[in-house]
DNA sequence: ATTCTTATCCGGAATGGGTA
DNA sequence: TACCCATTCCGGATAAGAAT
């Protein structure tokens, strides 16, 4: 929804941003998918319409607050993933809960396999777009915002430790950036967990340097940052360029994931799964219908 | 002169390398 | 070893500068 509060006149090239950023925005909301102004930034970046640098980010954020405030960008096109409303959750009635409970019901599809799978992304930009992979499959999804904190590390090495002891492996499917940071950080994942757990294997599926190679001039390289302190080492191993996770299309990052998550899966016992979660449903359904007819 | 853009502050969560 | 400053992620407010 667009709603103009006050007039603007925007000058030079912002016209030309405002416009292919609302085609951009538009297209993604068609999809299904909830952008935020950084997966906006890089999509731009990514088609070669805005530099790589913070300062540009700044500038899109200043024009896509203004072009909302004039009307031109849809107010719900844009998420703020930070700022969140607890809402306590009520109900109209005893028998809306109720089906509620069937539409909800799910078994652990996982209980019975040989592996626990989680996808882990290292910007919760892209959060949105890693769920659309992994919601088939019923798999956890963690965003690390950078370097994973202490808190959320240690909780997952109980976890990830927790999966062990029942006799699964557990498996943890990482994407990052291919920069010096965003591979070190995989690295750390693996140091930090070995300590809390005991190690296991992360599978970083994106991105990595042979899908930079097949997809060519697809993807726009960045100067690998030479003041990041582990830029030495990362050039040493990958040369002078760098790649964000973003120039990948949403669309390409979720058949990635579905395909990585799917090796893990034992058909069978998933199938046997499905039907006794199917069973439950039912079950709750008819509940719910009968409540309904007593009224 | 006013409006728009850009730069520079600020807040939160982290890790890592170099230096005092 | 403690601390500073570099980086990652997520944001906002506002003063100064530029354009109409």
């Amino acid at each position: 929804m667009k709603i103009a509060y006050e007039q603007r006149n925007f000058k030079a090239e912002t016209p030309q941003i405002i416009n292919r950023a609302d085609v951009l925005l538009h297209e993604y909301a068609q999809k299904g998918y909830e952008v935020t102004l950084r997966q906006l930034y890089y999509r731009l970046v990514a088609r070669g319409w805005l530099d790589n640098h913070m300062r540009e980010y700044k500038r899109l954020g200043s024009i896509m607050s203004n072009a909302r405030m004039a009307g031109l960008i849809d107010w719900n096109h844009l998420v703020d993933r930070t700022r969140n409303i607890d809402v306590p959750a009520t109900w109209s009635t005893p028998e809306s809960l109720l089906q509620v409970c069937a539409n909800s019901y799910a078994v652990d599809r996982w209980a019975t396999q040989p592996n626990r799978v989680e996808v882990w992304v290292e910007k919760d930009a892209l959060i949105n777009v890693i769920e659309k992979g992994a919601e088939p499959w019923q798999c956890p999804t963690f965003s690390c915002r950078g370097y994973t904190s202490q808190s959320s590390m240690w909780q997952a090495g109980e976890r990830l430790y927790g999966y062990a002891e029942n006799e699964q492996t557990p498996i943890i499917i990482h994407l990052g950036d291919h920069d010096p940071s965003g591979i070190d950080m995989t690295r750390d994942i693996c140091d930090r967990l070995e300590t809390f757990m005991g190690g296991l294997d992360v599978n970083r599926i994106a991105l990595n340097m042979d899908q930079i190679q097949r997809l060519g001039k697809k993807l726009p390289p960045y100067p690998a940052k030479m003041t990041d302190s582990r830029a030495r080492g990362y050039v040493l191993e990958f040369g002078y360029d760098s790649w964000e996770l973003d120039a990948l299309e949403p669309d390409h990052l979720t058949r990635l994931i579905r395909e990585a998550i799917e090796n893990y899966v034992d058909m069978d016992k998933w199938d046997e799964a499905m039907e006794r979660e199917q069973e439950g449903i039912d079950y709750l359904q008819a509940l719910a219908n009968k409540e309904e007819g007593e009224d």
